[in-house]
RNA sequence: GCGGGAGUAGCUCAGUGGUAGAGCGUCACGUUGCCAACGUGAAUGUCGUGGGUUCAAAUCCCAUCUCCCGCUCCA
């Protein structure tokens, strides 16, 4: 990025950083205290724009489909879950920094590590000048209980995901779903992030919209339908899901329909970018990883990641909980059931060739088609994985715009507009009497507006000339106008104003509400 | 974490030791027959916060918080 590019985003961030404090999109937290890093709050108007996204987010994972269910699960739960995500391991090392070299250390590995300036040297016995060991970790740490002890530490989540993955069998014995099938949930998660950056893109506090969606492993498909579908059979992605799909069609599959979701609330298709991530960045686990980002005026950047993490988190919990978290899958075990004792050898030795080819055990793969003659497996899951703030700080990027409009007297004047999808919008339309100082005009304005915020979030204002107040309406993206005039009390016609085109049409009031329903699916 | 810059009205900013300001915005009243019109009036500041120097601090010093930029980090 150039030195003159790289000042013109700046500026770009600080005007619409700017917009959004004087209309009420974000404010900083706890602003009157002098503010607190990386901790963002939503105004009204922000408020409004995240809840849209969080509803169209959740209408379409879960409502509109058969095969996922919702949950909302509590952000503290039992310290045993982050030790089985990986979670504590990872993050709670003590580290010493070295002020020095500038280099950060686990403590407990400055004896192995070689300096990196006098590589001869390890860590410990360099003459870098080294902080006392100190405890660094991402999760946010708490107590459960008034007391304050090591026995009842508790963590705020740093990820929603974990929330599902210990509420899988009690989503699959009580919602009468059936692998495959997804659970959906929204919530607040918590990281301490060494440096909160770019607005409200990398906060301490965020929200999540994650989706767990169960399949079954590629094994049982074969034995079920004899073959996996993979991408080479071109599958139709947008269309009904398939049973002969392994993890690498459902993923493309989520990848697809994460797509079109983005794009379905107003983020063009070329400010999207879906990257795929190398084998080397894949956490050991992971099979697949894509980012679906977004040309943020800062860099381009994740709004959600899709992964494929296969039986992973389950298995974990399996193993720490001691608790079971295999599926039953009665067309499986009727499908083995055909199989004569010669056939399930062989299945079971080309799946163990397969594994000990990918450098797992056989003995395992042995032990897994068992159990899958059984029915018994447990469920591989596909994660797609939002951030609700950084997606409402994409909506935000994308929306701005300054245009040239003409003043009342046919001067160009710069107009700074918001356009936003009118899904999305904080406001769907706003209600104008032409003139403050006839009650008439004002009490048929009202009428409309009342009828029409049954339904929708719809402003009113009578104050100052129509041009100012159509004005104020782009400068937070309320898509329509709405003017109550003379011939209004005549013949019952309004004027609706388009936020875009600024064009004008005369329409019967008794319209508004199919214009507007047509416009808001 | 390191280096640099910044913080004064809702926003953008002026003010370098001596009465805290401008433009825009907001509100009220009047005016106004469709794109930021006009008139009159009003509100809003512990000058980021805490301490220090001084007769006197927005201004000088120290600390701290926050924001921006570049590194670093980012399961």
């Amino acid at each position: 990025m150039s030195d003159t590019n790289s000042k013109q985003q700046a500026a770009f961030m600080e005007t619409l950083t700017a917009l959004c404090k004087r209309r009420g999109f974000i404010f900083q937290s706890s602003e009157i205290y002098g503010g607190i890093n990386g901790f963002w709050d939503y105004g009204p108007l922000g408020a409004e724009l995240k809840r849209n996204v969080r509803e169209l987010w959740w209408r379409s994972m879960t409502r509109q489909r058969e095969d996922v269910v919702g949950l909302d699960a509590t952000i503290i739960m039992h310290p045993k879950i982050w030790k089985a995500s990986g979670h504590v391991d990872t993050f709670t090392d003590p580290m010493i920094d070295c002020k020095t070299c500038k280099g950060r250390f686990r403590a407990d590995q400055i004896d192995e590590i070689p300096c990196p300036q006098k590589p001869s040297k390890c860590v410990r016995d360099c003459h870098g000048e080294k902080t006392e060991a100190r405890a660094f970790n991402l999760m946010f740490k708490t107590n459960v209980g008034p007391i304050e002890s090591d026995e009842n530490v508790a963590y705020l989540r740093p990820e929603t995901a974990q929330a599902i993955f210990v509420q899988f069998k009690n989503v699959l014995d009580t919602s009468r779903q059936r692998v495959p099938f997804g659970i959906g949930q929204i919530g607040k998660a918590f990281r301490n992030e060494v440096t909160p950056r770019n607005y409200t893109f990398r906060s301490r506090e965020f929200e999540q919209m994650e989706l767990e969606f169960f399949i079954r492993p590629d094994e049982a498909i074969e034995l079920l339908c004899g073959r996996v579908a993979t991408m080479a059979d071109a599958p139709d992605l947008m269309g009904a899901p398939q049973p002969d799909w392994g993890w690498e069609v459902w993923h493309k599959y989520w990848v697809e329909q994460r797509l079109a979701w983005f794009r379905s609330i107003g983020l063009p298709k070329e400010s999207l970018v879906e990257y795929w991530q190398p084998k080397a960045e894949l956490a050991h686990y992971a099979r697949a990883c894509v980012d679906i980002q977004f040309a943020f005026p800062f860099g381009i950047q994740e709004l959600e990641g899709i992964a494929a993490r296969s039986d992973f988190d389950l298995t974990q919990h399996q193993t720490h909980s001691g608790k079971s978290q295999e599926v039953f899958d009665d067309e499986l075990k009727a499908a083995a059931a055909k199989l004569d004792e010669a056939a399930r050898a062989a299945f079971t030795e080309t799946v163990a060739e397969r594994w000990q080819a990918a450098g797992k055990s056989g003995e395992a793969a042995r032990a897994f088609c068992a159990k899958l003659f059984e029915g018994r497996y447990i469920p591989h899951v596909i994660e797609p994985s939002a951030g609700v703030d950084r997606l409402v700080l994409a909506l935000l990027c994308n929306a701005y715009a300054e245009d040239k409009a003409p003043d009342d007297k046919g001067k160009e004047e710069s107009r700074v507009v918001m356009r936003f999808d009118p899904k999305v919008a904080p406001f769907k339309a706003a209600v104008f009497p032409l003139l403050k100082n006839k009650p008439e005009l004002v009490a048929k304005a009202r009428e409309i507006y009342d009828a029409l915020r049954v339904r929708w979030n719809v402003f009113y204002d009578e104050s100052g000339a129509i041009g100012r107040r159509y004005r104020r309406q782009d400068e937070i993206g309320t898509p329509y106008g709405i003017t109550v005039d003379f011939q209004t009390l005549e013949d019952g016609t309004v004027t609706w104003r388009d936020r875009d085109t600024m064009q004008q049409v005369r329409i019967p009031a008794a319209e508004l509400a199919t214009r507007l329903s047509a416009a808001l699916p």
